[in-house]
DNA sequence: TAGACCCAATCC
DNA sequence: GATTGGGTCTAC
């Protein structure tokens, strides 16, 4: 008899530990096989971690252990799903971010390979079946047999489905001239790309990668304005990886986003690149993954979780835009792309390059502390220069045009001007909508989401009320559930509202809106984008969505309507977001030939995010924000950890987060900081109310303890469901 | 995570 | 007395 020991698919804390199960099946049974179970009446998958031959009886072995067990239903795997070093990452993901190891191994894999129930409906893989000549005697064969069987002669070989005939195939078969010869399909398509050789670098990029090459650091912080050539000095340093015969790691933030990258990728490197992220379908993410395991493909083009891409011998793993936040996981495991990177690097011998404009105040800190290497390209390749910028205080009412509260005499002038020029110009609302809260004049009733209990955003387009948090949708009502009265207003203003407002102030102009509204499948966006650059129209409205990296030649104006929404955001990373978007932002002003200009409208005109970012001064942003970070104790002077408990019982939920703080305030005693309990933002979920415990200390690896310790006390528990997230973001 | 189980409320 | 609904518990 061979008994496992199970890691079971749920990814809770309290589940996070091994049962047993026995098999007295014929397969010899390995670590990392999924496996069939009944747990708990139902049926579910396990992934095995420890296999034991035994000769005792179930029943001596349930005596040993004290609990029953059960028989495995199915075997699903022959060989374990991950190499040593991933099996090793597993484990240092987990025990970094305290997370059960499930949710870890479930973000490793492609959904038809995840230890989930659902897995076993996934994709599995596709064959295209090919024609191959065996024998080329044409004797005893009709005229259409000679005709198919020298096609597919001289093509070597052929798609069985491309011939139109089966009949004639099943004869050549027979007679046994052709074979059939199964090979696995790429469900990707992939445009053929030519090789097109790099170009001629300039004495920057060369520096930057000589001084890359001579040194022996992990981590790499290229700082590179826009513009500076940071794409090629990837492209060439990846080259250069290959042929040691190791392997690339390119991280991009979304590629919905940055197509571009993909195809200066597919362009030097052709189909040894492999493309990982979120808009794949299963069977084309299935395909990708298994090309990368084989060794088909040394680089791989990704997202986030590409990160754990089962890639060998990694040589080199880059970080675009090493500041986006979509490089932190906010729900389970809670991951950063950023350390895993590091810690694969540490395995493999690799480096490190982080690369972005605006680096994130923890990177761009390690890279003064020496911890990181400091890169700089500081110098634009076309040397285009930077847009004149306006900021305009919207506190001074003689600022605002009166016909559009919205708007201010700057902006609207602006946009006048750079319309009769038949220039284009950028509108940046980072909302979405029409207006942000539905509220009654009569009693002050708000719009609320029942699920996570935040104001309703009114779409005007489908008159709904839309959640911006979950996905839930109703339809606006014309009277007050509460009072009845029918004296409804809408406040704050969104992308829709400021389409319609360029619609009523410029009715000649020709609008595009892109956000998540607008953007609901996958190709929309590329289109949306394509279709600004070819002049189909000459304002863009849009979230951030439409300030990352597009290079739009004909853009003379951006104007960001309102540069305080981030701001009010309650984070404290929410000045170095603003910073960061606003910069990106004025960077699309003025490119090629053309200058640019941009109009910032706010409510805080003085505050250093806005006024540094209109002077795309980042070292100045950089040393004014870690000021305020080390008198108020953040990043990178503190490292951070957030404590949420989530319970359907209230009154319960707060006197155990209290016991949770006093635990906390008591192991940390003034080696840290326990701020709360706090209602988050999104005060519940889903009919669980929520609290927040926000945890600052200094020295992460007693913190790593107490955490663990925390764990241990207080997450095995069925009145209460307790989530860890080292390293968070929203805080 | 989700089925089982338990208890109370509700029905006729 | 049977049925329904909500809350809680537990898993090998």
């Amino acid at each position: 008899m061979q008994v496992v020991e199970v890691l079971i698919e749920y990814a809770k804390s309290s589940l996070n530990r091994p049962f047993s199960y026995f098999y007295n099946g014929n397969k010899k049974l390995k670590k990392g096989i999924r496996v069939l179970l009944d747990f708990n009446h139902r049926d579910i998958i396990g992934y095995v971690v420890k296999v034991e031959e035994t000769n005792k009886s179930i029943d001596q072995y349930e005596e040993e252990k004290g609990f029953s067990i059960s028989e495995i239903k199915d075997v699903i795997d022959d060989e374990p799903l991950l190499n040593e070093e991933l099996l090793s990452l597993l484990d240092e993901v987990s025990s970094y971010y305290l997370v059960p190891k499930i949710s870890v191994l479930q973000s490793m894999l492609p959904p038809s390979l995840s230890p989930k129930k659902t897995s076993l409906k996934a994709p599995k893989i596709a064959y295209d079946q090919y024609l191959e000549v065996i024998n080329d005697d044409e004797s005893d064969l009709t005229n259409k047999q000679i005709e198919l069987l020298r096609l597919i002669k001289n093509d070597g070989r052929i798609l069985k489905r491309d011939v139109k005939s089966p009949s004639i195939i099943e004869k050549l078969l027979e007679k046994q001239r052709i074979k059939i010869v199964k090979e696995e399909k790429r469900r990707l398509k992939i445009p053929d790309y030519k090789y097109s050789a790099p170009p001629k670098l300039s004495d920057d990029q060369n520096k930057v990668i000589d001084e890359f090459n001579n040194s022996n650091d992990l981590v790499y912080l290229l700082e590179g304005v826009t513009g500076s050539g940071k794409t090629e000095v990837y492209l060439s340093l990846s080259e250069q990886v290959l042929k040691q015969g190791k392997s690339v790691l390119m991280l991009v933030p979304e590629i919905s986003l940055t197509p571009m990258m993909v195809e200066y990728f597919l362009h030097r490197f052709q189909n040894n690149v492999a493309i990982l992220h979120s808009e794949l379908t299963p069977a084309e993410k299935y395909d990708e993954y298994r090309k990368i395991n084989h060794g088909d493909c040394k680089v791989v083009v990704g997202v986030r979780s590409a990160i754990f891409a089962p890639l060998r011998n990694i040589g080199l793993i880059i970080l675009d835009e090493e500041h986006t936040e979509s490089y932190k996981q906010d729900n389970l495991p809670f991951y950063h792309a950023r350390e895993v990177a590091i810690m694969r690097a540490k395995y493999n011998n690799a480096k490190v390059l982080l690369a972005s404009a605006t680096p994130s105040l923890e990177s761009r800190a390690r890279g003064q502390k020496g911890v990181y290497h400091m890169l700089y390209l500081n110098k634009r390749i076309n040397n285009q220069k930077l847009p004149t910028t306006k900021i305009v205080n919207m506190l001074d009412y003689k600022n605002i045009d009166r016909d559009s509260y919205i708007f201010s005499h700057a902006l609207r002038d602006a946009l006048h001007i750079t319309l009769a020029r038949e220039e284009q110009a950028i509108l940046l609302i980072n909302r979405r909508g029409f207006s942000t809260h539905v509220t009654c004049r009569n009693c002050g009733h708000v719009f609320k989401c029942p699920t996570c209990g935040i104001a309703l955003t009114y779409h005007k387009r489908d008159n709904m009320l839309k959640c911006h948090h979950c996905d839930y949708v109703e339809p606006m009502q014309e009277i007050c559930p509460d009072c009845g009265s029918s004296y409804l207003m809408k406040t704050g203003f969104g992308t829709e509202k400021i389409e319609e407002e360029v619609k009523r102030l410029f009715p000649s102009a020709k609008t595009l809106r892109l956000d998540s509204d607008s953007a609901k499948n996958r190709n929309k966006i590329p289109e949306t984008i394509e279709a600004f650059r070819k002049k189909e129209a000459n304002v863009l409205i849009g979230t951030q969505m439409i300030a990352k990296g597009h290079d739009f030649p004909d853009v003379t104006l951006v104007g960001i309507v309102l540069a305080d929404i981030g701001l009010s955001m309650p984070s404290y990373r929410s000045n170095e977001r603003a910073f960061q978007l606003i910069t990106q932002a004025i960077g699309r002003s003025g490119r090629k030939d053309k200058p640019g200009t941009a109009i910032i409208q706010t409510y805080l005109p003085s505050h250093y995010a806005i006024t540094f970012a209109a002077r795309q001064d980042y070292e100045l942003f950089y040393r004014k924000e870690m000021e305020m970070r080390k008198l108020q104790f953040y990043p990178p002077y503190a490292y951070l950890a957030s404590v949420t408990l989530r319970a359907k019982n209230e009154e319960n939920l707060i006197e155990n987060t209290y016991q949770v703080v006093d635990f906390l305030n008591d192991e940390f005693g003034d080696e840290g900081q326990i701020l709360g309990p706090s209602t988050p933002y999104v005060p519940y979920d889903m009919g669980y109310h929520l609290r927040n415990i926000l945890v600052k200390y200094r020295d992460p690896n007693k913190a790593h303890q107490i955490l663990e310790k925390m764990q241990q006390l207080f997450a095995y528990n069925s009145q209460y469901e307790l989530l860890i997230n080292i390293d968070p973001y929203n805080f």
